[in-house]
DNA sequence: GGCATATTCAACCAATCGGTTGACGATCGC
DNA sequence: GCGATCGTCAACCGATTGGTTGAATATGCC
């Protein structure tokens, strides 16, 4: 399936999934440690997985009996192109973005990670 | 309810929502004129856009018996705060905005508005 | 007042979502 | 080969979504 607005906005409408990406951004993952931090089951984690990369945002590879997750950045352009029209953002710089990242976790972390 | 990225992902993940705000874009709307061009009931579009009003992305003021719809552009920004931290996204033109815009809108002509 | 117009509300429906559990198939280490 | 580990699959669950219809509520016009 090639990757629609629906399925890159939907992927990233979940706290989850975009508290995942957010780990991804600093280092590939297999997919148990990716769900460590998070209270709910593997499955859960390997659905939400699934989800992120039928949206194209992530990719997955399978070495030995690990599967290697890694971020897929460029799904976020055609997205990022829509959003931009409204309102023609300037370029944002990436302090704003860590400090953006720090709220958020930390509010999910306020409330166990999920509610 | 103070918008969230939850709810601005997904209100932005249904493409009837989006080609509303493409059309917002243009001008202000009342609700009978925002559901004029598609194949659905009024009640459906109704319901959009108290989606649509719930994340932000517009808002409403009724004045006599019609209800005028506005964009809020300003909604949008956290999320490409959000989003443009992957990748370092450069500022995108409009006029790549207005390409895309006509693609979606076109492939959802193609399959009468709504598929 | 009375009718038409603009919009929402309420109840319903099928489909999807986000989660669970338990069984299962691969792969590694020994 | 065997047991432990990695990850998915399948079935199930309750809640939410995106749509419908019909009735209800404003408001405007004459």
């Amino acid at each position: 399936m090639t990757p629609t607005l629906d399925t890159v906005f939907a992927a990233l409408a979940d706290p989850t999934r975009r508290a995942i990406l957010a780990m991804l951004l600093e280092d590939d993952m297999a997919v148990t440690d990716v769900a460590e931090p998070f209270e709910m089951s593997l499955a859960a984690i390997s659905k939400h997985l699934a989800i992120l990369s039928r949206a194209g945002l992530i990719s997955q590879e399978k070495r030995g009996r690990v599967k290697w997750c890694k971020l897929e950045p460029d799904a976020l352009r055609d997205a990022s192109v829509w959003m931009q029209g409204f309102g023609q953002f300037e370029a944002v710089n990436l302090d704003d973005f860590e400090r953006f990242l720090e709220r958020e976790l930390g509010a999910e972390q306020a409330e166990g990670v999920r509610d």
